[in-house]
DNA sequence: ACTTACGGGACCACCCGTTCTT
DNA sequence: AAGAACGGGTGGTCCCGTAAGT
């Protein structure tokens, strides 16, 4: 018979999760001491390690739970969409991501710890690319290639989140995603680009020549 | 009357220099432990310690004299090369960036080091800003926000290297970026542009209706 | 809830404070390295370590709670009591004053901090002079020179004490600082009333001519 | 044939010995690094190495040279020139006597060292006390204890002027030493003290009622 | 004779995880 | 279940002494 209801201790769990996402944010995974850890959620080793075996588990959990997040969006509900979490979401969370490739880069145990859970959450990259094929990007380039170009925008956006730079306008941005920084020459076709833009939601607006 | 030639001194610094890149590509920064430091270099402590106050001082110089490398390439040569530049430059400096700009976000002590050695290197977006409209970038939409743009281009690019994800090929890269991924709705030969303009960077283009 | 009883804490408190001044003692504080203080109080760095910040904070403590203890005593019970005192007194007592001395002289952040705490414990040297005057010090002096003289008999008796020296008769001794080493110029049984007087301390008497 | 010559050497020898007693003197026999006895002698390790096989040893010489100074004194010119010698001499000396005793207490090695030294210096405290005797000194106490008194009083007087507390006055002192601090009660024999006074250079004084 | 690079030992502080107690 | 005492390993730094070189 628990002291405690279970429904307690998964609180339990998930406060410890959410103190410990900041600490990692906030100071990095060396930085983030034990003590640190404590301070932060209010609770002492003790409790601690009672529910996680020791902070290397705490720190996996952690960066496992919503490494797919982002990328889930963008193929669910668009570019538009995708990046607007990316701006909008908690910095921590971008903070523990960023510091969790950094592990993968560094620390052999965590990668080979990270390689295995990624290994069963990938599964169909061929429908992701339909999937974007279906979302209207252009065809006269292969299609990886698009989807490359897609990603390293939302990592590039991510790490200037992360790091504290100005961000910018997303309406802009999908523009300019969606058609490129080359110079204005031609006033034509507004209508196809304002349904592109219409499809990420955003307001429709007027290219001036 | 020094023991050993300027020469051989200056080599000594440049050795541990390179050694202690690798190790701090290899094993973050809290990872390169002195005693790693010490077999990369093949030297003691008293060596290193002898050219650097300590591991910190060690960190910071090459940090700092390669931090402003690919925009610089950026802003000289054009988008192009300095994508070329990521994608072939040494992966361990990119590392040393990534740890960089975590160590900025998590150590204030850092933080403030970097940001005084910033503030003396800035002087100056307004030119970057005015070299960017020469490049021929579109005027339609507000300047920062181009660079914005490109600066997370490369920014993403730079994270899909670190991390070992599969390269972009760079003509089309430019391409999209300089185009868009929108879907084309002009039948105007579009790949042989591309690839010219591809081959030398030049954002000269022509928008389709 | 702690783990352990408040006693249990405020012995171990103790029991490390006690070893330390073994260690302090014997070593000074420099060779009083850590080690040692695991091996002479049979505890580890993280008990140590869990009840003083460092090992400057412990030093402080042991230096500081018996600091005034001899001039105390002295102006308590006077001159004879507080001789007393420092014969019979634990030599590592001693030998930690002494290492306290040395320290103010030579690490300013520790003289610092003994001048801090010595402030807020001062507060009343007029008082000791007056207590000093009612004691039955000769007036025909400054008193604060006599006061001098007291403080000079009584670390020198301390020096002699940690160093290992033969120490004096203390009868002789307060008769001595009574009275004087000038030749004896007349003959009236000086001994008995110096025995008498050097057995309660008392400084009155009489000057023959 | 030396390149320099032996003047040369022996004024080599003597600067570092008076850099290294001020180096001790202010920081301590652990606190004077050998970095900092470069910076004060302005000369470099292998200079210094060169005169002295290790920090150690010069400590030694720097000690040893000048310990039975002040009794010396003591014997050859009586109490008054002996305080006199300690209130005027060069302070870093008193101090680097203080870490000698230290030393001696708390380092076996420095003190088997010292000992030996001391057995070959000692002989003859028999004419010490004769002496003694000699300078007029009261005979209704062992004479060892009035030994042992005055040189409490030397000791007392060298930690107080080591430590920077106010100095006696040198003339009150000697009177308080000859002729004790208990309260003045008889007018009888000025003379005789006078007589004692003028022994030790001090200009007459009257003592009131 | 003197400088400087360098080797390598040691120390304090910190930190993670365990154990004991409540 | 949780809190605190505690063990013990390790890290960066400092520092002494040596040796290579001028």
């Amino acid at each position: 018979m628990p002291k405690v209801s279970e429904l307690h201790k998964e609180r339990r769990r998930e406060e410890i999760l959410a103190a410990a996402q900041r600490c990692f944010a906030k100071h990095g995974y060396e930085g983030a001491t034990v003590a640190r850890l404590e301070e932060e959620s209010g609770l002492s080793r003790g409790a601690i390690f009672n529910y996680f075996e020791n902070k290397e588990a705490l720190f996996v959990e952690i960066a496992g739970r919503t490494s797919k997040q982002v990328t889930d969006v963008w193929f669910e509900h668009g570019l538009r969409a995708a990046l607007e979490e990316i701006v909008t979401m908690d910095a921590d969370w971008l903070s523990v991501q960023m510091e969790s490739t950094r592990r993968v880069l560094t620390d052999p145990k965590f990668r080979r710890h990270v390689e295995a859970k990624e290994a069963e959450l990938q599964a169909g990259s061929a429908e992701r690319l339909a999937k974007l094929r279906e979302l209207g990007v252009r065809d006269d380039v292969p299609i990886e290639q698009a989807g490359i170009f897609l990603s390293i925008v939302l990592n590039g956006l991510a790490i200037r989140r992360t790091v504290g730079d100005p961000l910018p306008d997303l309406d802009t941005l999908v523009e300019l995603v969606d058609s490129g920084i080359g110079p204005r020459r031609v006033k034509k076709s507004p209508p196809a680009r304002a349904r592109a833009r219409a499809r990420d939601g955003r307001p429709s607006r007027e290219t001036p020549g």
